[in-house]
RNA sequence: GGGAGCUUAGCUCAGUUGGUUCAGAGCAUCUGCCUUACAAGCAGAGGGUCAUUGGUUCGACUCCAAUAGCUCCCA
């Protein structure tokens, strides 16, 4: 059959990944083997995939692969969470645009329109996985809002509850104005902006003086109720009890002391505003202020406020600033940067407020989530990044406020009675059954929650739940993948989930949730900037594949994505994917084309090529263990790439031409199949068919299952043999290039060295690759020859026509080498005479220095005899 | 303001227990090659005071401290 001469990603990728899912082998169900799970962490169902997924489904389904071909049972469980906030918002857009508004079709037709719409776009992110070459087990794939997941979310709510650990309650709370809800504290981004600073002049009781105040929110000085200063600063120690009135409203206000102000910000006064400000917040306890609340849910001025009263906040705020302008209240202004915070998933600026919402009570669930990683039952990869960070957050946790105001999600199992008594309970049947209990009457009216748990609330379930282990606890499945395996994912969610993923794995099921943790980086352009639509700079993965290829794609990922590190993505990485991919295809086409050869040739003269390369390949695959444990893809990938770049085509397969004997060639294909096997979870789309195209096979003989020989011991020695004559060949080659000798000319090399036995088993190797007329040893200088320096030993290449000399170029390269060499003894010898380095160092190391140092005058006895022929 | 991390070749990064046969890779650059697998290629070359300063040590890219710059997290 003939091959085609370049390579064709695009059939041959969607050929292979039907081909797989046909026969079943991304699909697990417990057997004997030793399971090997990952759980996906699931991406929105609003996605699509970005760059920052492909780099994390890359690295799952690296691992998986891997833990398949190693003989595991792997299983890598997809799905996606339901995102509250961002899929409510998309729908209340879709129906805005058809003029239809969620309040005014209730509840129960707003989540038809939202299903509807999770079934239309829900897929589109599976699809891209499979695309990528994810070999997920697709007929495990979850929802976070599935009927039996959301049993479990509710179930383990109502847990919580009656534990004690869930509580409802009137709080400050992170309030995204535009979506209308609540928001946790990891939902706020805290972000630099430009402000301005306003000088405000409040008019004092009781005098004609004023005191001064800095606020970047003039708006709120209508819910002011104090000015506080530091009880130390001599400037206002004088109005400390005294009071001022607000300006425009007229409210008559206490100063007070407290040591939180600060002294040297604005002017050192601070304006109290305890219903939108937390500090304030916190102040007003303290100091048993009211709260006054000035805005509504949406972020305009309410009736408390007295003034503007409807109008948007930052409108009102340049209104004030004018106003107070106008009436000679304003000082001053100045611009500063400031931090401000923006709602994750609106943008918004969120507001501090004051609301009733749900909490769970996070400290006693951080402990013991906190000592299993401290423990290193849970390992962090990569550790030194993360693990303080981890602890940092584990140690200062704040109660999590677990209520949205949101329809699109698991809706709160909490009713309440007219009275406003509580009833949490699975059902509403169970939760009426309660009410009559307690009220000792069946007539009562319940009314349930209108508000929807946190998303993250249902997904720090997700490793128990994707086996229900909350539903059916102690199920057969449950019991066999869990704890899984790893879990990879960024580290910017490192408390969104992987920390509460902790909590609930040991909570629920008395268990670690996973063993380990491999953090991946942001994905950045090539300029280290963040990738974000905004910018524009994040590349449209589809179409990356199509272009380049999903192997290459993958490929231009993992090359420059070392653990926990952030990836500077460049398109030129996919390139060299591609490249690396057309060098596969011609290592085939090269073996291929030595199928109808074989008859032709006899025994090779040497074995020299197989040999060398069985160890090289043994050396890799016991490195490539080690790597996998340590979580170092990108490095193994790198050195994969040279070990089949330049080890297995630029040196085997050229030792073996110009054709290898049948039994060469039967070796030859197997060190290729070994090859791509260990390139296969990079890359597993061209692997797998160069391995059906490289031989025939049976028909469950596919290379995504076969299992990965374990590593032998390596000879060294070998190894290093190979190593020599390579630095041989280079040394030649380069030399002939100084000289600028044409590759046809005639020449002989002759060789004066002590180890003649590593020369003679590859002198057809020499031979074949140099174009060498005749090869002698020699104990002697030749007359007319030029000479190179490999290690202790000296190349000489006779050319008749040619001067016995070298080039200027050669000769500088030897001194530089000399005198490199000579410092290397010279400290090598200091040490040897150092009384105490004799006295501390250990014998290996002693030893080995005096190794080096004969080593070391060897080389220089050798340089020195040929710079000294030269001359 | 509090904390963490980073700083090695033009760029992106390796360098695992301190001991110059380890200062390395890829990309980029330069030189020579259309050698019958591959020009998406082959064969070579150049390039670094390992941020700075001090300390520990017989010995520091490696450990410690300070300084500078960068990044991230938290408030």
């Amino acid at each position: 059959m003939e091959i085609a001469k370049t390579y064709q990603h695009g059939a041959v990728e969607a050929k292979w990944y039907a081909h797989w899912l046909g026969k079943g082998y991304f699909h697990s169900t417990p057997d004997q083997r030793q399971p090997y799970t990952i759980v996906i962490p699931p991406p929105n169902v609003t996605g699509v995939l970005h760059m920052g997924h492909a780099l994390n489904e890359t690295i799952q389904d690296i691992l998986i692969r891997r833990a398949r071909a190693m003989g595991y049972n792997a299983c890598w469980v997809p799905g996606a969470d339901h995102a509250s906030i961002a899929t409510e918002a998309r729908v209340v857009n879709q129906l805005k645009a058809q003029g239809i508004r969620k309040q005014d079709i209730g509840r129960e037709a707003f989540l038809q329109h939202a299903w509807e719409w999770k079934e239309k776009y829900g897929g589109i992110i599976y699809e891209q996985l499979k695309k990528l070459g994810c070999s997920c087990d697709w007929q495990r794939t979850t929802f976070t809002l599935d009927d039996t997941y959301s049993r479990a979310v509710i179930r383990v709510f109502v847990q919580l509850y009656r534990e004690g650990f869930i509580y409802r309650g009137q709080r400050m709370i992170n309030w995204d104005p535009v979506a209308l809800t609540a928001l946790s504290d990891e939902e706020v981004e805290y972000r630099e902006v430009q402000s301005t600073l306003f000088y405000v002049q409040y008019p004092l009781e009781g005098s004609t003086d004023r005191i001064t105040v800095a606020t970047t929110r003039p708006e709120t000085i209508l819910g002011d109720v104090a000015i506080a200063v530091h009880p130390e600063d001599p400037r206002y120690q004088h109005l400390i009890g005294k009071y001022a009135y607000v300006p425009l409203i007229d409210r008559r206000i206490p100063i007070i002391a407290d040591a939180y102000v600060d002294q040297a910000f604005g002017t050192g006064c601070l304006k109290i505003t305890p219903a939108h400000d937390w500090n304030d917040y916190q102040l007003g306890i303290k100091h048993q202020l009211p709260i006054i609340d000035v805005l509504n849910p949406d972020g305009t001025m309410s009736a408390a406020a007295q003034l503007f009263v409807g109008e948007d906040r930052f409108v009102v705020r340049n209104k004030i600033a004018d106003l107070l302008r106008e009436k000679g209240f304003l000082a001053k202004t100045e611009t500063i940067v400031n931090k401000n915070g923006f709602s994750q998933r609106s943008n918004a600026v969120v507001e501090p407020r004051i609301s009733t919402q749900w909490f769970l009570k996070m400290k006693d669930l951080a402990k013991p989530a906190l000592d299993e990683v401290l423990q290193r039952q849970i390992q962090i990869h990569p550790e030194e990044r993360f693990l303080n960070t981890y602890r940092h957050w584990m140690e200062n946790v704040q109660d999590w406020c677990i209520s949205r105001q949101l329809w699109w999600g698991h809706r709160i199992p909490a009713w309440y009675d007219a009275q406003g008594n509580i009833y949490v309970a699975e059902t509403a049947e169970e939760a009426y059954a309660q009410a009559h209990k307690a009220m000792g009457t069946t007539d009562v009216q319940l009314h349930q929650d209108e508000d929807v748990l946190d998303t993250w609330f249902s997904s720090w379930l997700w490793p128990i739940q994707v086996f229900q282990g909350i539903t059916q606890p102690g199920n057969a499945e449950w019991r066999y993948y869990y704890p899984t395996t790893v879990l990879v994912t960024g580290q910017d969610i490192i408390f969104f989930w992987v920390a509460r993923m902790i909590m609930a794995g040991l909570h629920f099921t008395g268990e670690i949730p996973f063993r380990y943790v491999y953090f991946t980086g942001m994905v950045r352009d090539k300029l280290g900037r963040k990738m974000s639509k905004s910018l524009g700079n994040s590349p449209d993965l589809s179409q990356l594949i199509d272009q380049y290829g999903a192997d290459a794609v993958r490929f231009g990922i993992m090359i420059s994505s070392p653990a926990g590190n952030d990836l500077l993505f460049d398109e030129k990485g996919c390139e060299q994917g591609l490249h690396f991919c057309n060098k596969l295809w011609n290592a085939l086409r090269l073996i291929k084309s030595w199928e109808p050869r074989i008859n032709e040739q006899t025994k090779p003269a040497t074995d020299f090529p197989i040999k060398w390369f069985h160890h090289r390949l043994q050396a890799f695959i016991r490195q490539t263990e080690k790597d996998f444990e340590q979580f170092r893809l990108s490095e193994n990938l790198k050195n994969l790439y040279t070990l089949i770049w330049e080890d297995f085509c630029s040196t085997y397969l050229e030792w073996m031409k110009p054709a290898p004997d049948a039994d060469g060639l039967q070796i030859t294909k197997s060190y290729f199949e070994t090859l791509l096997q260990l390139l296969h979870p990079y890359m597993p789309f061209i692997t797998e068919e160069i391995y059906h195209q490289l031989s025939p096979r049976d028909a469950n003989d596919d290379l995504i299952i076969k299992p990965i020989p374990a590593a032998t011991d390596a000879d060294e020695e070998i190894v290093q043999q190979g190593l020599l004559l390579k630095d041989v060949l280079a040394a030649v080659r380069q030399t002939l290039q100084m000289h600028q000798i044409k590759a046809k000319q005639p020449y002989e090399l002759w060789i004066q060295t002590t180890q003649r036995e590593k020369y003679e088993t590859c002198i057809p190797i020499l031979h074949s690759q140099l174009h060498v007329q005749n090869i002698v040893f020699t104990d002697d200088a030749p007359e007319q020859a030029i000479r190179t320096v490999v290690g202790k030993d000296i190349l000489y290449i006779k050319i008749p026509e040619l001067a016995s000399t070298a080039s200027d170029h050669q000769k500088q390269n030897l001194e530089k080498e000399l005198n490199y060499l000579k410092s290397f003894l010279q400290k090598i010898e200091e040490k040897l005479q150092n009384e105490r380095f004799l006295q501390h160092a250990k014998s290996e190391v002693v030893e080995r220095e005096q190794k080096k140092k004969q080593d070391t005058l060897e080389k220089i006895r050798v340089i020195e005899e040929t710079l000294r022929t030269l001359s």
